[in-house]
DNA sequence: CGTACTTTTGAATCGCATCAAATCTGGTGG
DNA sequence: CCACCAGATTTGATGCGATTCAAAAGTACG
């Protein structure tokens, strides 16, 4: 079996995704808990848009193939929302699906539209989401256009870590297509930096210098 | 003198722009019309946000200087509001700037959130705004992971344009940079793929077959 | 203990960036 | 109207870096 709807356990859900919190009561009822194995598919492109995904742990990835059959990474979502312009959209753009075991709340689009018009805290909270994933796709589309290796390297260590050291939450394979890179290109642009005293590599530690 | 403010005349701001139609009549009265040639620099990263920018007519940018020097561009606004996430910031991450004669609202941040507050048919078209712009960016980063230029190209066509033909709307060259591609590329990849007989070039209307 | 996947290294190739320079264009001022 | 200038467009030559194909070694998991 690939995956199971679980009874719901609010307190510890808000624990694991304090995003879960934010949720209206009213909302809350509608809720159903998924928890899915490693590369599950959650929709795929051109389904209709029924539930808005709330990865609570785990991940899960909005993915597309491009046309030489290579896999695009057009949102990695590890804790909070996935797929938030499908709440605007009569069917899917794009194919979402998990990447290890994940647990996922699903909340019905209409009382989830509902719960915005009604709700002005959650309006506020939904509307600080959108904003936050503007920013990150706006790095993301800065990162891409860099057009070294070791760049987009550090570029992601500035941005997606803390004080210059990041903590790798996928395999280096994974960043590698999240980089728009080779995975080859990735590990010895990796080594070349460190040897050359750019940057530490710990296993998934990684620090600048 | 780089820029200037005008008398509002609301019917032809709405013709031109019609986004401007959504603003509520409390923030209307706190709009101000800011009309600039090309090159004027609107706000420059680290200062603070004071007002929410809407163009009107002609072009606004978002950049960023990489740290070899070449310019990013962040959004490329031809009517429509920029910078979007500068709402919830407190200070701006990058800079903007027109790229030609342009007409743009600027309206208070303070009345702008109390209005998304108040009136929920300005907060819904919002809230539809922001989800524009991550499709338009999920876009654009699944087009700057294509790493051949004829691919981006095409792409760009496909998702900007309407069945396959596009009429550019920018030069070449400050295409070239949001294609993040350097301009020779551009040329070259342009007049190869007409030459193949997969993109049809006519002066600013671009059409793939 | 086998299988699938990641990590790693090697070698060859190709496409893009870069530097250079000529031409073309639109706009300005004399 | 013409000279001039800044910027865009175009072509050429070169080198580097990333992709690609290949293959071996390491690792996790059932």
């Amino acid at each position: 079996m690939q995956s199971a709807i679980e009874p719901l356990d609010w307190p510890s859900l808000i624990e694991a995704q304090p995003a879960a919190g934010l949720i209206p009561i009213g909302l809350r009822q509608q809720a159903k808990r998924l928890d899915a194995q490693a590369r599950v598919p959650l929709f795929r492109i051109g389904d209709p848009v029924r539930c808005v995904y709330l990865v609570v742990s785990g991940e899960a990835r909005l993915i597309r193939l491009a046309r030489n059959g290579s896999e695009v990474i057009l949102q990695r979502s590890r804790g909070g929302f996935l797929a938030e312009a499908s709440l605007e959209a009569r069917s899917y753009h794009c194919d979402a699906i998990t990447t290890e075991p994940t647990t996922i709340l699903t909340l019905p689009v209409a009382a989830f539209r509902a719960a915005l018009e009604e709700d002005p805290i959650f309006r506020s909270a939904w509307q600080s989401q959108l904003t936050k994933e503007i920013r990150k796709l706006r790095a993301q589309c800065e990162r891409l256009s860099l057009n070294s290796a070791a760049d987009r390297i550090s570029h992601y260590i500035e941005s997606e870590g803390a004080d210059g050291i990041l903590t790798l939450h996928q395999s280096r394979k994974s960043w590698a297509a999240e980089l728009g890179l080779s995975h080859e290109a990735l590990y010895r642009t990796l080594r070349r930096m460190q040897s050359e005293g750019v940057l530490d590599v710990d296993g998934v530690r990684l620090a600048t210098k």
